[in-house]
DNA sequence: GCCCAGGTGTTTC
DNA sequence: GAAACACATGGG
């Protein structure tokens, strides 16, 4: 699959962002919404110059609320965002994430609330280059309709299984999971809900 | 107007 | 424990 999407599709260059921490404001702003509200929030904070650790951080949760906006979710997100900027402040920047080994990254930013299995490794792999692979929505819808899962199974599951399946490089599987939303978005709706349906 | 989007946490049965 | 709900905005 990975052959034939990145002959078919080309390079994806995720994630779109200009610096690690753009990373990591994505990854919670792109929480069950699509990407062009990001855009916009990010360019937000983009013109007040608050796409930095030390000034982001201080930004009250109101205003970081109304800043995001177009992102949705808004209220939920700042103060999800805010948390984790705390902790990474606390972790003394990004720079200093570098030193510690994934395993024990991925346990603390999945203990910080607001921080899922899917937010923890795309910062995991996309703003610190660890080999870890990020199942989204349609890693799951995707596989499910090839018959490669049942669809039922947890994330771990799921992401122990397509690690496996590949080569340990980072580079590799940012490109896959880029792939897969590529392919996903276009050629694998989600199957319309028959609401009421006799046979459902 | 309705459904969906690059999830996650809380509430409910 | 699974299932339903809340969070909110923009685009098809």
């Amino acid at each position: 699959m990975y052959r034939i999407l990145s002959r078919h599709f080309g390079p994806q260059r995720w994630w779109p962002a200009r610096t690690p921490l753009e990373v990591i404001v994505g990854a919670v702003l792109v929480q069950n919404t699509s990407w062009t509200g990001v855009e916009h929030a990010v360019a937000n904070l983009s013109r007040l110059r608050l796409l930095q650790l030390d000034r982001l951080v201080q930004v009250q949760a109101s205003r970081l609320a109304g800043i995001i906006r177009p992102a949705g979710c808004s209220r939920v997100k700042a103060r999800r965002l805010l948390t984790l900027l705390h902790w990474l402040k606390t972790r003394g920047g990004l720079d200093q994430l570098r030193h510690s080994p994934t395993s024990e990254l991925r346990a603390e930013l999945l203990a910080i609330n607001g921080v899922g299995p899917e937010t923890a490794d795309s910062i995991l792999l996309y703003a610190l280059h660890r080999p870890v692979f990020v199942v989204g929505a349609y890693t799951r819808r995707i596989l499910t309709r090839y018959g490669l899962m049942r669809g039922d199974e947890d994330y771990e599951k799921v992401r122990v299984a397509v690690e496996k399946a590949l080569p340990h490089r980072s580079g590799l599987y940012g490109e896959f999971h880029a792939l897969l939303v590529r392919l996903g978005k276009t050629h694998c709706r989600p199957v319309p809900k028959c609401d009421g349906c006799p046979l459902e």
